[in-house]
DNA sequence: TTGACATATACCCATATGGGAATATAAACT
DNA sequence: AGTTTATATTCCCATATGGGTATATGTCAA
């Protein structure tokens, strides 16, 4: 079995750092495909790809504006990454006491 | 260009789901990889490629006990992708807001 | 309709993947 | 040393991937 889809859920999406800089930049505002690919210096058709795979899983919204297609961030999508790792919150609070602990102890 | 390796950083390594679960499960207690192949259901070769993925990233601790070795997640690594979503907070409250409006205008 | 602009898809390729089964390494006990 | 127990590694395989380039689809304007 090979790995899981990038579309099989969010983990997945986000686990490539193009499209995390592409949701970071449309956190900010929605923006067109072209302006997508000029300011992070991404190819066209590798912008188009990564926002397939975003949309897919719901991370990126899109409406038509003109000729232009304009996507914006879906940060509810990013919540369930949010809760999930908010799950070991009090796991590295404790892991930093005992090392406050034990750098105290000196 | 493959996609990124697993064990090129705790994205890429917690995006498989059989992670996740064990991470979950080594966060209540560190446990020999017997008892997560056990306790989760998988083959102890597949847990034991796994525990490396996740050594890899630092994700995981290990240290010897008897003819045990003790496996536990390590929070801190787990920060980072906590840190990453929580950017994204402040614009899921906002776009929760803009439903919550549209609905109290009805 | 034709042309210009914007986005999406198709195709090719090298590669890392996770599962399964078998085997290797390692440590502990007698 | 030899045996049992615990974990790690190796090998095989099907498959999705992301980049690149070329091309298709789509939309507006004249």
């Amino acid at each position: 079995m090979p790995r899981a889809a990038t579309t099989s859920d969010a983990f997945n999406a986000v686990a490539e750092p193009r499209r995390r800089q592409i949701l970071e930049f449309l956190a900010a505002q929605e923006r067109p495909v072209s302006e997508i690919a000029a300011g992070l210096g991404l190819e066209q058709p590798s912008v188009s790809k990564h926002l397939r795979v975003l949309r897919n899983v719901g991370l990126v919204r899109v409406r038509r504006h003109g000729r232009h297609k304009l996507y914006n961030t879906n940060a509810e999508a990013i919540r369930p990454l949010y809760e999930w790792t908010r799950t070991f919150e009090r796991l590295w609070a404790h892991q930093l006491g005992r090392i406050k602990e034990r750098a105290e102890a000196k």
